[in-house]
DNA sequence: AGACATGAAACTTTCATTGTTGCGTGATCG
DNA sequence: CGATCACGCAACAATGAAAGTTTCATGTCT
């Protein structure tokens, strides 16, 4: 439904290379998140430039974390892929010399702001660290289950790799 | 910036619907927001169904508010342009197996559902005649002024109209 | 009857993200 | 050294939703 998937993709991105590998290329991400490789390298080169991924070339290269997650609030992630735009409404950009326009605006740009600066504190108050416990939490439950089966889904990513 | 302009728009074309004139076609609302007369009638459509416009045929005929500003919240007239969705980002639609992908997304999901509730509850709260307000207010400033010149745009879109 | 104005369907345009291809560069292995 | 692996980057195509456009039908007033 969203047309950016940029945050939820790099949050899932993180989890794994913290828990369930050290290094992965950006084809073995690729396979992740459904995706290609292109991709990968695209959206994480702005973690890269904010140090929190670190990237090396050649045989045995890949993607890896460069602090532990709990030094990684969600604001980071979402500034490290640019700040792309919360909202899907809102006003035009261009000037205008209504005044009724200008009031609109002003009024409902404010709204938004505000709306804005709370979910970007919530964003900086939640770590990908936090995230990473919901999974765990997520994953105990699941094996306290008899189902084995959909506790090994969690691990689909990996069972491909070989 | 935004890619759905249709509140912000609506709002300005509802305040001039009562303060400026009584009725309108759609062409001379087009002339309002910069548009053509199609985009007007698509737009307005859904409040029409929710008995906030009244449109009539013919000789004469356009649009014409059915309540008073005070009765239409900016929730109001955003659900009745079709509630479209209010972020450009979050997670995907498809449903996985992944349990980290699982965890990500029910706690970014949980994040934005809050932002949505927050900003739909401010919308609730503020009735397109508190716009109006806000737009006479300026407008009241501005006559203040010796700057008649901006006074006057204030009406640009009337003083085209014959 | 003729002009005016909405209603509705079908199509094109626009714009950002996503997806894809190709080539260059650096690093490791044999 | 040469081959392979893997990232970096540039350029282009595909996608989807809002916006813009064209066309025709329907209803209303003079």
């Amino acid at each position: 439904m969203p047309r950016d998937l940029r945050l939820s993709r790099m949050l899932h991105v993180l989890i794994h290379l913290d828990r369930h590998v050290e290094r992965a290329t950006s084809d073995q991400i690729a396979g992740m998140i459904s995706t290609n490789p292109v991709v990968v390298r695209r959206m994480m080169a702005g973690l890269r430039k904010k140090e929190i991924l670190i990237s090396e070339k050649g045989h045995g290269g890949g993607w890896q974390l460069a602090r532990p997650l709990n030094a990684i609030s969600l604001r980071d992630v979402y500034q490290a892929i640019g700040s792309p735009p919360l909202f899907n409404i809102g006003s035009g950009a261009d000037p205008t010399d209504c005044l009724v326009e200008k009031a609109v605006d002003a009024r409902l740009d404010l709204a938004m702001q505000e709306a804005e600066r709370k979910l970007l504190k919530q964003f900086s108050e939640i770590s990908v660290e936090d995230l990473a416990h919901d999974f765990e939490q997520r994953f105990a439950a699941l094996q306290g289950d008899a189902d084995e089966a959909s506790a090994n889904a969690a691990f689909k990513h990996f069972r491909t790799d070989g």
